[in-house]
DNA sequence: CGGTTCATTGAGCCACATCAAGAAGTGTGG
DNA sequence: CCACACTTCTTGATGTGGCTCAATGAACCG
């Protein structure tokens, strides 16, 4: 494609192997390829607004989104953080259920609503990965559920926490790098408040908690390190054995 | 099929129009009819555990089911409530994520999860439904933690309620009888409390509350009468507009 | 260097949890 | 048909985790 310069091909694509086109071959590309634009969104764009019609179906090829709804009084609840290979929209709904917004700064991969519905009739392999990725995201959804019902402020931080590590970890191929991990929020104090379903004071209170604890150690506000995943997980509930259990 | 006595032809099936074989014709449904075997369990049954293998890719045809997770201390979150059509199981997955237990007596339509898997590859009319049904789900799940997330213990039963309504009504075809609407509560007080994120004294007090400002009539425990649909659904925190726009 | 945004910390209060007791409904056996 | 046990639901009294309101600190920026 000598189209767009600014617009790389599927091939050398960063999510090429986990976004909806993963078990897509040289050939399905091809189409996706004509198909595609991109758009980046600065941090702090609202890139979908809730009620309103959505012209595409995108993912997200690097950066970070928030997915959320707000109360007319303001309070406002986060349903899902989309990271890169995740998708945004909906395939056979114009209007999008949520407000998404770009947390840090966001590219997008793009199609056409009606187009992309097309390719998934006519291609299984989009369609069949487009099927494990929500049925991924209704587990998560479900996780989170359990957490916003039934979890105290300390365990949802420490859960949420964890649950990034998992992700980057998952992202990265390494399954358990062992008990050390490092990580930086992409979220604002507020953004993380409004996903744990707690103001930004408790938040940052427990936070301290957690520090204080020895749990995590914040160089800057943003930037965690987590000596012990075990033992963090351990405070966002989890019984010993979940997933660290060849230690 | 004269094989099994008990077992009803699928196109006399009552929820052949909301399944996941919605939009198979004649001839998938034959595939399908001589691979499906049911199931019935008795109010209270446990049907799958959560972490454990599970079989069978199962569909509600009748009776109601929940969809729950506990925690080692005894905390419980209902993350799903399972009526007629909806599904139980995940293709790709051998273990059950959840608990899922009978609430009142329910039938099951099953297919082995390897054959149900190989249905789905060959069948689009199957693998579309199932995604559009998975989306939906998803949509569920998060609208929920809005309200696990943000609501205050009124607005969640009062949130509840008016969701009920909605999926018995959008069952039953007739989209909006108006303001009246009476229910029977699949749910005892526990499970109830289980899927708000409440205590079963917070969730009873919350009723008597609703009864006594005459949002709610409740003959008894278990029958709910609703004389004004509108005004619950703006209990439960929604903008006049919301759904009853036409008024 | 003031203004602005973001994060932390403190003090007090309130919604919901917890603990405890009754009331109402349901089933079983005499 | 009633007595008794058992479960389910309701109501009351008290405690507490997280919210609200308010101030301060830290980082960024024009």
């Amino acid at each position: 494609m000598t189209g767009d310069r600014s617009i790389p091909a599927c091939l050398a694509c960063p999510i090429r192997h986990n976004a909806v086109c993963a078990q897509c071959d040289a050939t399905e590309l091809a189409v996706l390829e004509r198909a595609k634009s991109y758009r980046t969104y600065p941090a702090g764009a609202q890139i979908a607004f809730a009620g309103e019609p959505l012209r595409h179906f995108a993912t997200i090829v690097s950066g970070c989104a928030t997915l959320s709804r707000t109360l007319e009084d303001g309070r406002r609840q986060t349903v899902g953080l989309l990271l890169a290979s995740d998708y945004i929209g909906r395939p056979g709904r114009a209007v999008s259920a949520y407000d998404v917004q770009a947390v840090s700064e966001v590219t997008l991969c793009r199609f056409e609503r009606a187009t992309f519905e097309r390719l998934v009739r006519q291609t299984p392999h989009i369609a069949g990965r487009l099927l494990s990725m929500t049925l991924d995201e209704l587990d998560a959804a479900r996780d989170w559920a359990v957490v916003l019902g039934r979890m105290t402020a300390r365990e949802r931080v420490a859960s949420f926490l964890t649950s990034l590590v998992r992700r980057e970890s998952a992202r990265q191929g390494r399954s358990g790098t062992g008990a050390e991990a490092e990580l930086v929020l992409p979220l604002t104090r507020e953004a993380l408040a409004d996903h744990l379903g707690l103001t930004i004071e408790t938040t940052s209170r427990q936070m301290t908690a957690l520090r204080r604890d020895g749990l995590i150690q914040t160089p800057s506000p943003r930037q965690i390190r987590i000596p012990d995943t075990g033992r963090l997980a351990r405070a966002a509930g989890e019984e010993p054995d979940a997933s660290a259990a060849a230690l």
